[in-house]
DNA sequence: GCCATCATGTAGACAGTGTCTACTCATTGC
DNA sequence: GCAATGAGTAGACACTGTCTACATGATGGC
């Protein structure tokens, strides 16, 4: 739950929305509903989004922001000098956000709620997906698929694992794998794509 | 487009729903305008479906009857003794069947529309993923990641091609990696997963 | 044959939604 | 001092899913 106090009405209907999201979920969110939770009418909304998908969007836009912040949190303990491992770690920081913040994250890849023709939102998520493909490059460089579309292999890898995250907050993951820690099944994801890499890890002399 | 002459009302709502979400998709779908498109009042459907959600749960029930078949149109002319090949093939089935309905492919993933616990809806999403884990029981057998647990291998490869469908119905994949060829994207996905498998597919004598 | 029962369909009501419009009020700039 | 603008409110409108009362037609028991 994030203090709205001494934030102007926009942002802290954002803020608001955003709680209600980690609160209650994607289920029940809307115009009134976030209106009333941040104290205003019905139609005080309206005067600083065009719509309510442009609030929404507003919404997935800080999503992105925390999503890059959940990938850089994973990461960030791993040795630069090892790219695929951070590459692999990444993986982590994309479902475990998913999984914190599962309203947030089912907002942000749904086109009937977003605007995704908003600046922010479209800046936002492809910042994140820059932050992927740096990631990527820089695994490349260290002989992880080097001569794959640098764009591609990343979104190939930004699949599995976006997969994953929805796969498991439908609830389809537990009942037919048996498995219900996410994180072991990322560990066996990552294991089909990296350890098998064409180009050995370790120098093999 | 099905023709629902000589169908009880029952299925001809079901059917006219999915004829909706294959031509106008996912928006816009509900109870009053199914019931329109069928020519009955609005009132009918609730004869026959305690709710909205429980129709929306026989029309994904149908969808994943449907995958299935794409799935098996797709290994088909796969021969039977090379089971890595198959599971590769299947792959195609799967986001193809996304790209030609994607009204129904999101709605099966949707469980604030479809009742979930449905029973049908249950048993034929259960039987999609069996007839996936079949093919990978069969490729483990031939020296596909043969130490993996069956269920987990098939959640994880499950959630690669479902990442894929679902990024690209988004339009996230497109404007991102600058492919608009999903068949690319799963080419490169199946490389990533299959062409380095630890134990080599061939004899090497 | 008749009558009760039940399944099916209709029409209206109800609470809820997003959006639009008319109105109020405070602040700002000239 | 006053016009103009931004921001908030309240009510309307069309729409939604669901519930209820009612009509109708078929079925089965006597």
């Amino acid at each position: 739950m994030m203090a709205t106090a001494g934030l102007g009405t926009r942002d802290r209907l954002v803020f608001t929305a955003r709680d209600y999201l980690d609160a209650e979920g994607l289920d029940g969110i809307g115009l009134r509903e976030i209106a009333r939770r941040a104290g205003v009418s019905h139609g005080a909304p309206l005067r600083h989004f065009p719509a309510l998908s442009a609030l929404l969007a507003a919404v997935a836009a800080v999503g992105f922001r925390d999503l890059m912040a959940s990938v850089d949190a994973a990461i960030l303990p791993v040795p630069f000098d090892d790219p695929v491992a951070r590459l692999a770690a990444a993986s982590f920081g994309y479902v475990r956000f998913a999984q914190s913040h599962p309203g947030v994250f089912g907002l942000m890849f749904r086109a009937d709620l977003c605007d995704t023709t908003d600046a922010e939102y479209i800046a936002e998520g492809g910042a994140a997906f820059g932050q992927l493909v740096d990631l990527v490059r820089d695994a490349q460089d260290a002989g992880f698929h080097p001569d794959a579309v640098t764009t591609e292999l990343s979104g190939a890898l930004w699949a599995t694992m976006h997969g994953l995250a929805s796969l498991h907050l439908h609830g389809a993951l537990a009942p037919t794998t048996g498995q219900t820690d996410l994180d072991a099944l990322v560990r066996l994801a990552n294991s089909l794509v990296f350890a098998t890499s064409p180009q050995p890890l370790e120098d093999t002399p």
